[in-house]
DNA sequence: ACGGTGAACCAAAACATAATTGGTTCGCAA
DNA sequence: TTGCGAACCAATTATGTTTTGGTTCACCGT
């Protein structure tokens, strides 16, 4: 009788998540497949997936299946309507408008559970070969920060901005700006977020989320110089938000 | 032969429309039972209800039905989704998130004659004693600010959150905190603010929203604590948030 | 020849039904 | 007792049918 256990189902599922090539939707397979596949009971299967879940890797809903990263907010139907017509770099600006606050509130009221589930979406290595994972885990962070900020007006504001990500002419830029470098300050950056979250620190949550968001507004400023095509005056650093105090 | 003409339906709509008990947003009948009701043809009934949609009265929509007033906005939509489940003060909190941040990028973009329009709505003296034209008021001037800050995901989010006042329990909030000395207050500090966009002075306009917001916060709270009701611990102010350097 | 009628057809939205999936319980057996 | 498998439950999706406004067309009466 050879035994899968629960810790071998989890290896596997985990294997999955960093080397595997997730679906689009970063769907896994469903419970009755994990255990066919590993030969072990669904019990042990579940037991594995709790805890993937409870480490903030992976969310699962009942009819629906189970994903990497973290959920998107169900506003879905309204919010691609009224999203239509939204530039990249007018939603990054937004962003860098809400998203700091959203940090400031998340440090005053994330639960020590929520911070550990942060800091494993936050040291999380995973091979980087392909763009749409990065964004899997980048966006499941900051969706996971949005949520602990338990303010359900400013979730939906967030939740309008971060939907736009996945459509439209988003994918060309992500592919640009993401660099083996880019990728490294990146990490540091959502640890530095995560650790003044962790300290409660509204302050330096804020600021820290500013940096994470600027630098990539840069980037981005800085691949459309190189593309060439658009924003003529793109080469200019994007600072005059920097008058902040 | 007893011709029925698209006048006369058209008169048996309208009378429906106006006699009947249909609130607004109430389905009417489908095309095919007014053809038989009227004994008009579908045709004619169709011109008819053309005629009443041009007027504003009713909308229609393929495969719904046909509906008295006007459509909802998907915005507005998405507003009352909100307020079912948002409390006054999460919205509030939210404002105060996103609004100094547009006051800011207002500050840097406004042209005069937006600033101009400005002027004219925070010298506007209104009358006390009617809460609707104060809120409408001073909702045209937090709206037109977010306007000028020429950032439409901030201006959609902003237009979520300033939607939420024509719901609910904001009406008798409303009442509690308004007053002849408040409303001195929030015109001085409407000026306040308007002043510093006018000079182009991101952080000042920054903070004088912050002030404006965080006084109409404190004010809900005391509403709160006297009506003693709710919130037990309503008499701290809030300024967890001032912590803002 | 003209205009209206009724029927048929199209497309969008709602509604109803079946299938899938995570969550739970229970009997059975090692 | 423990763990497994099966069955069952509830939420969600997928699929098919019906309803409804929008459109076209052959036909009839004047």
């Amino acid at each position: 009788m050879n035994k899968v256990t629960a810790i071998d189902v989890r290896r596997y599922v985990v294997d999955l998540l960093m080397n595997g090539s997730l679906a689009a939707n970063a769907r896994l397979p469903t419970e009755r497949e994990f255990s066919e596949a590993t030969g072990a009971s669904r019990r042990v299967v579940r037991q594995a997936l709790s805890s993937i879940e409870a480490e903030g890797l992976i969310w699962r809903r009942q009819g629906k299946g189970t994903f990497a990263g973290q959920p998107l907010e169900p506003v879905s139907a309204l919010a691609a309507e009224i999203n239509q017509t939204a530039e990249p770099i007018e939603v990054m600006e937004a962003r860098l408008c809400i998203e700091p606050e959203i940090a400031a509130l998340c440090a005053t009221r994330a639960t020590s559970d929520e911070v550990a589930r942060m800091w494993a979406l936050a040291r999380l290595h995973y091979d980087v070969e392909d763009d749409e994972v990065t964004e899997l885990w980048d966006s499941a962070l900051h969706r996971l920060i949005a949520r602990c900020a338990r303010n359900r007006p400013l979730q939906t504001a967030y939740t309008l901005l971060d939907d736009t990500r996945a459509s439209r002419d988003w994918q060309g830029m992500r592919a640009r700006t993401r660099s083996e470098s880019s990728l490294r300050e990146t990490m540091a950056q959502h640890i530095a977020i995560v650790r003044a979250i962790e300290a409660g620190d509204a302050s330096a949550a804020r600021e820290a989320m500013r940096d994470h968001l600027l630098t990539r507004i840069n980037a981005m400023f800085q691949a459309a110089a190189l593309a060439g095509t658009t924003a003529a005056d793109s080469d200019i650093t994007y600072d005059h938000e920097a008058s902040h105090v």
